[in-house]
DNA sequence: CCTACCGATCGGTAGG
DNA sequence: CCTACCGATCGGTAGG
């Protein structure tokens, strides 16, 4: 039977995203079950399938909605005029930033991704790689105009990432150092570590 | 271990932990069924406890003799005679090359400590945390002797230990750069960035 | 959005 | 190391 697409719907369905964003964060996807996210929304598992058509859309949603708003921002950097140096930083505060104020789709969609069933998986990957392409070449871009030291540009890529990634670990248990401090001490690292 | 020692001559728990540890790798922990595990084996599920209590036995034993592994590097080089620099710079050393050539173990242990049962999940991370303290001390003591530059010691191990780690995107998909560059780039990129 | 229920699969046990 | 099985839980469907 065909369901009109009615704004009581699709406010409905933004807001089982967000609690299975949260869950998912909190459990892993294999580990929360519909009749968990069924519960934080107040109705039966069964219930769900009236919005969503699997948990498999769930995923999807925050995986892509993701990837777009990456790409959103690499198209920005890449028209902004600066340096090409001042791009990359610009690219490191931007994935900092995400980890801060986005957190648990970051996460989700950086561990999880992996559960995305095909043909969708091979679009986010395809995706993912484009992205680590134009990052790469902004790199190599800096080091030809001698605003970076000789490195492979994707090992700086990765060695950014990875690094930026790492503040999952710093948002589990925030110490004695406030996000501000690490934000400005971790570009400070990476952007020295870089610079000819 | 010898190296001429085939999987076949290991014991029988040993094997069954090594074939564990791949499959961990390749699914995850929740992921891979005992049947799974035996089917690897040649074996039926049930037959597996007579070897071992559980599916968290396997678990456990991976991610604690990591630990014993780890720990027991710290205290080599806490104990050497060098700069304090240059211990840092040992440990980024061995943080690397532990990510390519136990790169299993450590991934597993890495991503899957999360579902260890107490009381071993406490006992895990009190494990994480002092080696991650130790770790700090070097650092702090390298800022001290004016060779690391202004940075909160945290911030520093938290940037290397998961730039490091991101090399498991590098094993998932070798490029163009190989081990020994990526490694050559990453030191020279993090230690150039915490030097003063 | 509900009740009622399905087939599949899980970790693990009994008993040989 | 096997056969035979258990109770629990899963994602999802039928039909209202």
């Amino acid at each position: 039977m065909a369901k009109a697409v009615t704004e009581k719907t699709l406010s409905r369905r933004t807001q089982i995203v967000s609690v299975a964003t949260r869950l998912f964060h909190e459990k892993g996807y294999n580990a929360t079950s519909m009749r968990n996210l069924a519960e934080q929304l107040g109705i039966e598992a069964a219930s769900l399938y009236n919005h969503i058509s699997g948990k498999d859309a769930l995923l999807q949603q925050i995986c892509f909605d993701m990837a777009t708003h990456y790409n959103a921002h690499m198209e920005e950097v890449e028209t902004a005029s600066c340096t090409a140096i001042e791009r990359v930083e610009k690219l490191v505060r931007f994935h900092i930033g995400m980890m801060l104020t986005h957190f648990e789709e970051v996460y989700v969609t950086n561990r999880d991704w992996k559960h995305l069933k095909e043909p969708l998986l091979a679009n986010f990957l395809q995706q993912r790689k484009a992205y680590e392409k134009r990052f790469s070449r902004l790199v190599e871009q800096a080091v030809l105009a001698g605003e970076i030291q000789a490195v492979h540009p994707h090992a700086a890529v990765l060695t950014i990432l990875s690094a930026v990634r790492g503040i999952e670990f710093w948002q589990r248990n925030p110490r004695n150092i406030s996000a501000e401090q690490l934000e400005e001490d971790m570009v400070k690292i990476l952007l020295k570590g870089l610079r000819k």
